[in-house]
DNA sequence: CGTTGAACCTGTTTGC
DNA sequence: TGCAAACAGGTTCAAC
């Protein structure tokens, strides 16, 4: 569920409750969940979590403790929330960790993944960066548009599925990457290697005002999505395309939006997004 | 290297 | 009403 602009909604909220509080208990409901480092889990009790970062759509913890700072790395996957207590209402049947919290304005952090597409990690500083920088390519955020227009440019694949290689750029997900094509006036299925410059640079632009302004509305609720205390996103009122099939263009050209099933599902005006 | 389909899971919606 | 199929924000892996 939880794209960039998701990823970041949260992190927002996280910040402002649980960093700089101090972790005294750790519940794990299911083990599974947790896929490296779980035998260090009781470590984490009695750490303070002196950060809260991102890497594309994954949250990061950063817990000290004396000299020593370890890491819990969360995947939210398509089904993923941290909740606070008084959000959990509806919502405790998938609970598979929750955190106890001292020193800070929340009591708990719980980990809600009714899927379990989503993983946690558990790392020491060598460990993280190894898999940091095996899995993610650059932030959106963080790129210049000569990065990204080199990225893009260089790829012989179909720029959908650019925009979702998260080992080029980290964040985007099947949401923005419609939004992001519809508004720069480009086909899901041209290929990065044939759009023009101009295309190139409307490419890079919608990418950053679709993200910047998702966050704006504090990300996209199609069904599950919410912030940690329970808030909807209001983006999804600003969807041109995204589940929209066979309702009008917004831009007035007369066309219908279409969906094109395979992979992830596509939706697009036929008429709008040109494939060079 | 790029594309496709399946797999991992549960829950909700859709269609017969 | 009932049941099966389709579909959902993500990622990985194998096969071609």
């Amino acid at each position: 569920m939880p794209e960039l602009p998701e990823t970041e909604v949260i992190l927002d909220h996280l910040r402002k409750k649980i960093l700089g509080s101090t972790i005294s208990g750790l519940r794990i409901e299911r083990k599974d969940i947790i896929r490296t480092g779980l035998s260090s889990w009781p470590w984490y009790i009695g750490s303070q979590i002196r950060d809260i970062s991102r890497n594309g759509k994954s949250i990061v913890l950063s817990c000290a403790k004396g000299s020593k700072t370890r890491y819990l790395l969360a995947e939210l996957g398509m089904t993923g929330l941290f909740l606070f207590p008084g959000s959990t209402l509806g919502r405790t049947k998938h609970i598979h960790i929750a955190i106890t919290l001292e020193h800070a304005p929340v009591s708990h952090l719980y980990y809600w993944n009714p899927r379990r597409f989503g993983r946690v990690y558990l790392f020491d500083r060598q460990h993280l960066d190894q898999f940091l920088q095996r899995r993610f390519g650059v932030d959106p955020f963080a790129m210049t548009h000569e990065a990204f227009c080199l990225t893009i440019g260089q790829s012989r694949g179909r720029v959908k599925a650019l925009l979702l290689n998260q080992h080029k750029i980290a964040g985007i997900g099947n949401i923005y990457a419609n939004e992001i094509l519809y508004r720069a006036g480009i086909h899901p299925h041209a290929k990065g290697c044939r759009l023009s410059k101009a295309s190139l640079m409307r490419l890079y632009h919608s990418t950053q005002t679709v993200l910047r302004e998702a966050i704006a509305h504090g990300g996209s609720t199609i069904r599950d999505f919410c912030a940690p205390d329970g808030t909807s996103g209001r983006f999804q009122e600003h969807h041109a395309v995204y589940q929209k099939t066979a309702t009008p263009c917004p831009r007035g050209c007369a066309t219908t939006i279409q969906r094109l099933i395979r992979e992830r599902s596509s939706f697009f005006c036929p008429r709008c997004q040109k494939r060079n």
